[in-house]
DNA sequence: ACCATGACTGGGG
DNA sequence: ACCCCAGCCATGG
């Protein structure tokens, strides 16, 4: 566990972020990062996930309760790690929401974000709440279509 | 206490 | 378009 109650706050904050990707969707530790207030910290976000533990372990945030598989690389990829189960891991669980993961020419393991991306710029538990300040802006965000 | 190692990322070469 | 690299900072030796 982190030792700093800074720490800890950042990880519960992490977990009740992904906790909120609906399923059958997926996103980047870098936008989760962006989400929780700290854009520069995607690497840890993975550090926080790595961390999640079986329900068993009576932790507030496991893996049961927490879509750690939908969270993955920026560049669409499922991140590989040093336990190369782990990314196999991650691509049934992702099978099992419904989410279609493809292998590239290297072996990745790979998901379509124009299909499956979920990037809000802001937590809808929060939205939901009133939390958000004002913000009524709007700019030709996104319009790709695949 | 210091050093190396990552479930990361955007920018430069 | 691909590779490298500097920030990032919790963990473990």
């Amino acid at each position: 566990m982190p030792r700093s109650d800074e720490a800890q706050a950042f990880f519960n904050a992490v977990y009740r972020a992904v906790q909120e990707i609906p399923r059958g969707k997926v996103t980047t530790y870098g936008h989760i990062a962006k989400l929780v207030g700290t854009p520069q910290r995607a690497r840890q976000v993975g550090i926080c996930l790595k961390q999640l533990g079986s329900s068993q372990d009576n932790a507030r945030y496991n893996s049961e309760n927490v879509p750690w598989q939908r969270v993955i690389s920026a560049k669409g990829v499922i991140s590989p790690r040093s336990e190369p189960s782990g990314a196999a891991n991650q691509a049934v669980a992702l099978g099992h929401d419904g989410v279609t993961v493809t292998i590239g020419p290297l072996g990745e393991r790979m998901v379509d974000f124009a299909e499956y991306g979920w990037f809000p710029r802001i937590l809808p538990s929060e939205e939901a709440q009133g939390l958000v300040p004002s913000d009524e802006e709007d700019e030709g965000d996104d319009g790709e279509g695949a």
